[in-house]
DNA sequence: AGCACGCCGACT
DNA sequence: GTCGGCGTGCTC
């Protein structure tokens, strides 16, 4: 049992964003867990908070620590429940707590902007013009500040009072005593989906979608926690089961989570679920203001919501009966987040069901390796849907091997087939999807004489070439006008090399002139709204040809793409990640389902200069179960997750020194620590794959390791480590757990 | 956030 | 001197 509680005091403002520690009585020994909310005396007074963290060693002048008040009794609500949710997420992927904190409740902060304080003038005019004059006559300026604000404009925000007119709180406080003035509390609410207008739905699922609901409905109806893995193929009606399942859950009085990747949270799937649940749906995406945001997961606390749909945050939707959480798509990297705490929102989801005796339920075509391995392990129950709704067959899919193309003298980007099969689409009216993986098909500009590429000075990659003549860098916004000569040698042959997609655009209608192309990337989408509005235009066929990144192949249905060209299947195959071949696999499985959606039959082209690597063959024949064979045997030869654990350890600092010596350091530590321990392997450090971005130097330390528990125990060392030692503060040091991209 | 402390101008 | 407004800083 542990001696001491950090507290979290339930006071809503940044400067008390930080813990208390306080004894915990004997007589509370057993009482105490994190999340629990306690009366603590603070200062003068008594105040409640909320058990964030609990040790063994006083982490503040002992003579100073006061004993925890007692713990207020009925606090097993949501907050609490989040508040353990982020100390198990601090846990387990490091970071700080007020860090884990903002993730799991990004409400605190930004609750001011919300309810506003409004000081309401509750005396006659007259009267306050007599008391001003008094006010003023005794020099007390403060009050005679405020009130003359007051006569003139009735009444007035808090925050103006205290900031523009420099009026202390003490000095309203004072006001209301008189009966001066009255404080108005204003709360909005929102609702994002309310304009919209319900359809209604009529639904019959098919056999095996009956099937699939039927297995997961025994773990709804026993309420026992557990883990389902859907694996269904694209067009078997997926969605269909998740709302199905819902539905029992609210039937039963309980809420459910749909978590799809932002990429994928359109408006038409959204429609999908308002149209079956009206509006005991709510929808959280990035777009949302804070303070829209708070309002949603205000109304799921008040029980005016059942279900919410979003991204990765919508996970912390405080539902305080939660049935169900399901995860769209559940291989997609946006699960894992990119800022520290840097969890999985999967892992956080099967941690924060099994709390709540809930169920998860994992969708997806192309499942991680990771999950379908805990499926075979028997940790996940597998659940499958084979068929395409209304038997639709697959589209025949053809590699091309490009360099046999350039064999025969074909230089151009689009292979011979290819372009015979464009133009056979456009002849029959029919739409074509070109897909290109942005992944170093960023187009960067490089001079043919010398050889120098442009880079950016403040990061380590190359500044890649946008519309109106100008390059920029991805990662940190850096943009220079594109240079007329080499700044190197002067030599005028200086050009952007490989295509990018606008590249592409240009040569598509260059060669096909009479169609009609529309592009979707980074570029394109950047203002608000044009996502969806490519993707109708493209749907009602204003368009012949859509040519795009990733984003195009994400779940959208355009029943007249016959056709579905992937330019250059190879480009995630040979990256550092060991993650990549999966990637590959994915993405072209993924591609391949967007041709024949229809009535007609779909063809799929995927071009590429590794036609023997087993993640294009196998994505073309559309065989998962081979995949990951061939994959998981390679996983477990290099000792990668999920067969081992992985913890990568950056380093950063401004200064290249400082970064290198605390990097060294740190892996001499490691070293040390690991001595007597089996089955761990401690690599680096090494410069990271992008060595410098926004002109801080990073490096890197791999540590893999077969226990997850091992990888927490040498974070935590490092981290009080870190702490404790002065020579460490001038870097960066963050940690990230089995990682999904750029390390 | 809310409370005490202490500074400084105004007055018995 | 002392009374009281008003800004400041601290709370384990």
């Amino acid at each position: 049992m542990s001696k001491f509680a950090n507290v979290i005091v339930d006071i809503s403002h940044e400067k008390l964003d930080k813990t208390f520690q306080y004894i915990i009585p004997k007589e509370l020994e057993n009482a105490i867990e994190i999340g629990m909310q306690v009366k603590i005396p603070f200062g003068p007074r008594f105040i409640t908070g909320y058990v964030i963290e609990t040790t063994d060693e006083a982490e503040y002048d002992f003579t100073k620590l006061k004993p925890i008040a007692g713990v207020v009794q009925d606090a097993i609500g949501i907050e609490s429940q989040l508040i353990s949710l982020a100390s198990w997420i601090k846990r387990n992927y490091g970071g700080t707590f007020n860090q884990a904190l903002k993730t799991v409740i990004p409400v605190k902060q930004k609750q001011n902007h919300i309810i506003k304080k409004i000081l309401v003038l509750t005396i006659d005019k007259q009267y306050a013009l007599e008391q001003l004059s008094i006010f003023e006559k005794k020099h007390y300026t403060a009050k005679a500040r405020l009130l003359k604000e007051l006569i003139e404009h009735q009444q007035i925000e808090q925050t103006i009072v205290t900031r523009k007119l420099n009026v202390s709180t003490t000095v309203i406080k004072g006001f209301v005593e008189n009966g001066f003035i009255r404080i108005d509390e204003l709360t909005t609410y929102r609702n994002p989906v309310s304009k919209l207008k319900a359809k209604g739905y009529n639904l019959v699922l098919n056999e095996d979608q009956q099937k699939v609901v039927d297995t997961i409905q025994q773990s709804i109806i026993k309420d026992i926690h557990k883990t389902y893995l859907l694996k269904g193929v694209t067009g078997s009606g997926k969605t269909e089961v998740y709302m199905e399942l819902i539905d029992h859950i609210i039937k039963k009085g309980k809420q459910a989570i749909v978590l799809i990747p932002e990429i994928a949270l359109t408006y038409q799937t959204v429609m999908r679920f308002y149209n079956r649940f009206n509006d005991k749906v709510s929808v959280m995406n990035s777009k949302l203001s804070p303070g829209e945001r708070y309002d949603q997961f205000e109304r799921a606390k008040n029980g005016d919501i059942s279900i919410m749909i979003g991204p990765r945050s919508a996970l912390f939707t405080p539902f305080n009966n939660l049935g169900i959480i399901i995860i769209d798509e559940e291989h997609e990297s946006s699960y894992k987040n990119e800022t520290i705490p840097k969890y999985h929102t999967r892992e956080v989801a099967i941690y924060r069901a099994k709390k709540n005796n809930a169920v998860v339920v994992l969708g997806s075509a192309t499942p991680s390796i990771e999950s379908y391995y805990k499926a075979q392990k028997g940790e996940f129950k597998l659940v499958e849907l084979n068929k395409r709704v209304a038997e639709k067959p697959l589209p025949t899919c053809e590699i091309i091997d490009l360099r046999q193309e350039l064999k025969v003298g074909n230089r151009s980007i689009l292979s011979y087939k290819l372009q015979y099969l464009i133009e056979d689409r456009l002849r029959k009216k029919q739409q074509i999807m070109l897909f290109i993986n942005r992944r170093g098909l960023a187009g960067f500009v490089s001079c043919r004489s010398c050889g120098e590429v442009i880079k950016c000075p403040h990061c380590d990659v190359s500044l890649s070439q946008h519309g109106n003549g100008k390059l920029m860098c991805h990662y940190c916004g850096y943009t220079i006008p594109m240079p007329r000569v080499c700044p190197s040698c002067s030599s005028k042959y200086i050009a952007g090399f490989r295509a990018g997609t606008q590249k592409i655009e240009e040569m598509v209608k260059k060669r096909f002139p009479s169609a009609r192309v529309l592009r979707m990337d980074f570029d394109t989408t950047r203002r608000k709204d044009s996502y969806e509005k490519i993707l109708s235009a493209f749907s009602n066929q204003e368009a012949d040809i859509l040519i795009g990144t990733q984003m195009i192949v994400k779940g959208h249905d355009f029943p007249n793409v016959t056709l579905v060209g992937v330019l250059a299947a190879d480009l995630s195959l040979n990256s550092s990640d060991f993650r990549g071949a999966e990637k590959t696999f994915q993405l072209l499985t993924q591609a391949a389902g967007r041709a024949g959606r229809g009535e007609e039959l779909g063809n799929v082209i995927i071009q590429t200069y590794e036609p023997d690597h087993y993640a294009v063959k196998l994505a073309s024949q559309q065989n998962y179960e081979e995949f990951y064979e061939k994959e998981i045997s390679y996983r477990n030869l290099m000792r990668y997750p999920p067969i081992w654990n992985m913890l990568v350890v950056m380093c950063s600092s401004k200064n290249e020194k400082v970064s290198e010596k605390v990097s060294e350091s740190i892996s001499n530590i490691l070293h040390g620590k690991i001595v007597g321990m089996e089955n761990i392997q401690i690599i680096g450090p090494t410069d990271a794959s992008i060595s410098k971005i926004n002109d801080t130097y990073r490096k890197v330390i791999y540590i893999r390791a077969k226990y997850y528990d091992n990888l927490i125990f040498l974070k935590d060392y490092i981290e009080k480590y870190a702490r404790d030692n002065k020579e460490f503060s001038r870097a960066i040091i963050q940690f990230d757990f089995n990682p999904v991209s750029g390390f």
